[in-house]
DNA sequence: TGAATTTGCAGAATAATATTCTGTAAAAGA
DNA sequence: TCTTTTACAGAATATTATTCTGCAAATTCA
């Protein structure tokens, strides 16, 4: 039930790392209760019963901790993504596993996964934009790869840029509104409408909405 | 060919407000250049040869700032939507105008867009979280009840929070993608291909990719 | 018109916050 | 055991946001 717990320790497994995990875990929850920027370094370390020197031993400054927890999300969502893509053996399957995959991350793991959406425009500034930039390039290579594999024959009409973004982005659109509290209902509950949806945009024949 | 200079005149014409558009137009350039915590008030300061007393006199504080530029923003996206949609009769005109006003302001005001995502999540803590979730909210309810006006027959079978998402969705990740680098070809260019995805998304019959 | 009041702005003073630095103890390695 | 590295504490410092006091232009009002 508590996957926090579980993300970070799989992430940073090593015994001696307790307070590192610690930190991480209540920064977290500071930057999704207040914002990046509104939440102190003294309000963690308050929280962590730790020491600044502590905090910027591991993380080298407040930029670094929000980096840490980003890139710590980013990775336990593209983990996710494999697992439901080695599944996948059609092209319709691996739209499916593309939407579901996501969904179903963002609904089992809702503060990671505000967090991602508040930070990826601060890390996108900062000495790690160029990682990041990479990191998305490899994603999207990957993903044409992988759906070029298949009968491409069907997408041939559609632009190639646009692919990644008509397929992930309805399921972001509404994951972002139900981690906004705009909506109330999980992401997980609509999972098949709206891969379904994504297949019909791409030109999918059968299974209209009726 | 300025539409930024257009946008601020607009919203701030008064004649005695001069070094407040100023103070706001070279706020918007140093947050999109170094992230909205990377700034500080003395680098828009020296950058608008002003005083510190001017811009906490106009804005109160640096989130003020952030806000101001925010929801002048959100305003002016408004307004063109709203002319497009006064043009639109049918259900498709309707969603046809929705995908391409947002992809033509996006692509028209870059700056400003690039703006609006790198403050949203900023925005949506802080003191004016409440106006950000009432704007938003309204918006959705005008767009429910403009979509049910014309046969709603057609989203019958799609769940009610999810139809918002599936129209924006899309143009919206292309148009980050745009803004952060990661493609290169502007959305204006893919306007009729997502209003067109997006309309089979929905159920649309006809027009097929091919 | 002229006094009163409000608005726009300057810049020094202050407060809040991020970051560095020095020291110490525990752990790891040789 | 001795040496080196790692983990941490907390005072000291630097950076940055914010406040405050004062003044002049503009506006309002009598």
């Amino acid at each position: 039930m508590e996957q926090t717990t579980d993300l970070l320790q799989r992430c940073y497994p090593s015994r001696r790392a307790e307070l590192k995990r610690t930190i991480l875990r209540t920064a977290l929850a500071c930057f999704n209760q207040h914002g990046i920027e509104a939440t102190t370094i003294e309000q963690v370390r308050a929280q962590c019963d730790a020491s600044v020197g502590a905090i910027y031993h591991h993380f080298g400054n407040k930029e670094g901790l929000v980096a840490a927890l980003f890139f710590t999300a980013l990775d336990d969502q593209a983990a996710l993504r494999e697992a439901y893509l080695a599944k996948a053996d059609t092209l319709e399957q691996v739209v499916h596993a593309l939407v579901h995959s996501y969904v179903d991350w963002v609904s089992a793991q809702p503060d990671w996964a505000r967090f991602q959406f508040l930070a990826r425009f601060a890390v996108s500034k900062g000495p790690l934009q160029d990682e990041l930039l990479a990191r998305n390039r490899t994603r999207n290579q990957q993903l044409r790869e992988r759906l070029s594999v298949h009968g491409a024959e069907l997408l041939q009409d559609l632009p190639k840029e646009l692919i990644a973004s008509l397929i992930v982005g309805p399921a972001e659109n509404y994951c972002r509104a139900w981690l906004s509290g705009r909506v109330s209902t999980s992401p997980s509950a609509y999972r098949d409408a709206l891969a379904a949806a994504v297949w019909r945009a791409l030109g999918g024949l059968e299974s209209p909405a009726h």
